[in-house]
DNA sequence: AGTAACAAAACGAGCGTTCGGTTTTTACGA
DNA sequence: TCGTAAAAACCGAACGCTCGTTTTGTTACT
């Protein structure tokens, strides 16, 4: 009988109970999952399952929490990205991050938009509110400096990192999670570097200043 | 009685279940929505409504259709500023009018991703993946043309449109229907304007050509 | 002995769908 | 214009089933 590191009683049974409530909550929603499914995904009678989490919904609402703390955690590579703070140098890295990042977290990312259906985002609304805050925070300093260097246009850079994180995001959600791949009509990675040449120098050609011809009628 | 132009003859009523049954859908998910709820809601009998519909799923698939019908109307906003086709000059016009379709089709929208939670995306994929194809059909005669013209920079503008179009649906989807506004820490107009500099000339300082000093490390 | 971990049956409610029946509309020959 | 029979529209109870949760226990540590 060990003792010391000896993990809390039923950690085990619990973290079987959430991986599969995960699983089949990313796969069929919410509603659809019943707790006699979770039982039997994952060995643990229907009875146990109330006694350590006490409700359906707490699932849920743990499975949300295991999310955060995963996406926030300053080992993974995308938070290590964000912590370098190089915007936009590291773009491709900042790619390949977010690219892993939805990868590893296929499932966990479908809850999210479970809870904005089922639960009108109740679960994930305040994380979703303080992400302009966390940005400021990581990279404000670092653009005031890069500012005084000229080595940023006229772009609010905050903006930019945002736009870019928040649309690499989405890009590989609807790639991996939604199960549509390929759908701007060319492999995932050239979609990517399209995407990264336009954040870094637009669409327009580049030198000519001037602006637009006004073809805009009202 | 009125002969010739009458409509069929229960346009009435199942005009009004589907409106119900859209409020109810986008509100709260497909399972958690029930034949009597979408009953009560719409003022016909649960048997009518199988009588008219035939199931459950029939009427979301009903509804699904409607929204594809309404979002390549090319009367609508939206597709005349594709019709145009004059992408980058007219961002605002189609910021604009992609909030303006989002705002009019919430709930058309909410379907989108309840179909991909609840149904594995059966109902919507084909859709998905002929919007390449589409955006091609409409611009490419207009990029050729111009890129002729010197009007465009190096960056394929087919993916441009498609990235700039997508970005913007995301983001208002999010503000308008996730129930999360100002998510960039600023107000909406703010971050849209931001958006269509990015797109436009990118994050970078213009006039330089020079390449992104080496700082990935490999 | 006491407490946490586990199991299984049972409860009341609600589900999608079907069914038997009534009412309304329609079609058409007289 | 009317009468009438077929067809469509409509209703609400009932069927068989599954849901989240509770209850009542038994087993296993400490």
């Amino acid at each position: 009988m060990p003792r010391g590191v000896q993990a809390a009683k039923s950690e085990v049974a619990t973290a079987k109970a959430l991986e599969a409530a995960l699983g089949l909550f990313s796969k069929q929603g919410y509603g659809a999952t019943s707790m006699r499914t979770i039982s039997e995904a994952s060995g643990l009678s229907v009875g146990n399952l109330y006694h350590h989490f006490g409700s359906k919904e707490a699932i849920f609402q743990r499975l949300i929490d295991e999310y955060w703390e995963h996406l926030l955690d300053p080992n993974n590579d995308l938070q290590r990205v964000f912590e370098a703070a190089e915007f936009p140098d590291d773009l491709e890295d900042l790619a390949t991050a977010i690219e892993k990042s939805v990868e590893d977290h296929r499932s966990y990312i479908m809850l999210i938009f479970i809870d904005v259906i089922e639960f009108s985002g109740t679960h994930i609304r305040a994380f979703y509110e303080s992400m302009a805050e966390r940005f400021q925070k990581t990279y404000s300093e670092s653009f005031a400096q890069r500012k005084r260097d000229g080595l940023l246009g006229e772009v609010d850079p905050l903006v930019g990192v945002m736009v870019a994180t928040r649309w690499l995001f989405y890009f590989f959600t609807v790639e991996k999670c939604f199960g549509v791949p390929m759908h701007f009509g060319m492999d995932t990675s050239q979609a990517v570097d399209e995407f990264i040449r336009i954040v870094r120098h637009g669409v327009l050609p580049r030198g000519g200043s001037a602006p637009i011809p006004e073809s805009q009628s009202d």
